[in-house]
RNA sequence: GGUGGGGUUCCCGAGUGGUCAAAGGGAUCAGACUGUAAAUCUGACGGCUAAGCCUUCGGAGGUUCAAAUCCUCCCCCCACCA
């Protein structure tokens, strides 16, 4: 099976460029292709995973990926689907981002030996000169279908509109194709399907300045059946680096996805096998839950390893109560079935506190406050007065009451907000 | 540079001297129902030493018993013209 089957398959492609070509190119060749990420943040999130997942299975099946980070056009800003222009940055945050960047992307990827490799545009384009640019890029491109350019159009419509250094990011992306295409004999770009333009932009450069075909695939915006971009929350991005995002809460996120999503996630997110998807596809009720454990822990276990999916196992089952995995479901799976004996919560947030102050027993409220449970007393007051405040799994009454070292069970106070956000405070 | 229109609480958006902590919607949070899902229903939604007080309506001043609302200056955005 070919890549672009696979890739199909799992519902990863949106749209190709010469398909039958592609198919051919991927078959007889070691390809090489690439996707490019915007060094904007020291971390990717759950948002990029689409684009992860790509490469890892580029690289699974015998070809080589090249993570390519935007330190160059990341001075400018895609105005890609975009509404308003983006903030410019510098080359010391692009610098740092670059390293946590390349951290997260070995989970999912293999560096060594040259079998995936982390480029950055800025060594050929912060040297780049503005004449023979023009001459040599520039003239191969028409402002007439460019400003046609859906990326372009909803920024020309905007009331905010184009800046110009926008408008070459086209040329500038492009240009990396090229540069790529030439050095590392990368004829493949991939992207998400905001990227269209971009990477039509560059196979046509490759074409007249080379002659060659380039390929192109895109990939679909995932979102929820909610209709909402997957991988926001309320809090923001689920991002991958765990100083972000604790495994704890990547897990939880992958937990709470919607029944109908769960299966889709599988396949984009998750290397297990389609026949056990399928078979997930057909799930109802309660019996869906199992299967969110599983996404879940493979999600986890592929972002943050085994070790850290198997604590937050634990921890979600601490509080939640071990779901049962059934037998044949998943069986690719290595999450723990039938429920593992000695469950401990260690990944749930927790704090310690002066035990002379709890002697004095202090007011419900002002610890919900200060294990950050609530942003403040308001909130903590209203949070109890609604029945949202629990003391070791009781329901706390009134907002006032005193909780002291009277409340230590097994040496832990544990306090919860709502349905799921826990917190503990230890000795 | 000219002319006109704007900047309101997380977002959108009403409000044009007191009745405004500011309509409505969205988002969010909690509760009920459930399966840590969705949908639905209910409630909450600036802060606090909480029937009271304090801080908010681009910024700084001013008028007034009283200003998001009126005046002055400034900053920013948008549209059209040049």
């Amino acid at each position: 099976m070919s890549v672009l089957e696979v890739l199909n398959e799992r519902g990863f492609v949106e749209a190709v460029t010469h398909e039958g070509e592609l198919k051919e190119y991927l078959e007889k060749n070691n390809a090489t292709c690439y996707i490019g990420f915007d060094p904007t943040g020291s971390s990717l999130h759950v948002g990029h995973l689409v684009t992860i997942m790509a490469l890892a299975h580029m690289q699974r099946n015998g070809h080589r990926p090249i993570a390519l980070v935007g330190g160059g056009t990341g001075l400018i800003g895609d105005p890609s689907g975009k509404t308003e222009m983006r903030k410019v940055i510098t080359h010391e945050q692009v610098d740092e981002n670059k390293r946590g960047i390349k951290g997260q992307l070995s989970r999912f990827l293999d560096f060594s030996d040259g079998k995936a490799l982390l480029l950055d545009n800025a060594d050929w384009l912060t040297g780049l000169e503005y004449i023979p640019f023009l001459r040599d890029i520039g003239r191969h491109f028409s402002v007439n279908r460019m400003i046609k350019a859906e990326s372009y159009k909803m920024r020309i419509e905007s009331e905010e509109g184009l800046s110009f250094i926008e408008f070459n990011y086209m040329l500038l992306q492009a240009y990396d194709f090229m540069k790529l295409a030439k050095s590392h004999d990368c004829m493949l770009q991939m992207g998400g399907s905001d990227q269209w333009g971009n990477i039509v932009a560059g196979i046509d450069l490759v074409r007249r300045t080379q002659g060659k075909t380039a390929f192109g695939i895109t990939f679909p915006l995932i979102t929820t059946s909610s209709g909402i971009k997957m991988g926001k929350t309320h809090k923001g991005a689920v991002w991958l680096d765990p100083e972000r995002t604790a495994p704890y809460d990547y897990y939880q996120f992958w937990i709470n996805t919607d029944d109908a999503d769960v299966a889709k996630f599988m396949a984009l997110f998750t290397f297990m096998p389609m026949e056990e998807i399928k078979e997930v596809e057909a799930l109802e009720g309660a019996q869906m839950n199992a299967a969110k454990a599983v996404l879940a822990y493979e999600a986890t276990t592929i972002a943050h390893g085994a070790e850290a999916a198997q604590k937050a196992f634990e921890a979600a089952a601490s509080v939640f109560g071990a779901p049962t995995i059934p037998e044949g479901l998943c069986g690719s799976s290595s999450i723990p079935r039938g429920g593992s004996g000695a469950v401990s919560a260690e990944s749930v947030p927790s704090s310690s506190i002066d035990m002379s102050r709890l002697e004095q027993g202090i007011a419900a409220v002002d610890l919900f406050v200060e294990t950050g449970l609530s942003k403040s007393k308001g909130e903590a007051r209203r949070l109890i007065g609604q029945g949202g405040g629990y003391l070791n799994g009781e329901r706390i009454d009134t907002f006032d009451q005193p909780i002291s070292n009277g409340d230590f069970k097994d040496g832990e106070i544990l306090l919860r907000a709502g349905k799921k956000r826990y917190h503990k405070i230890v000795a």
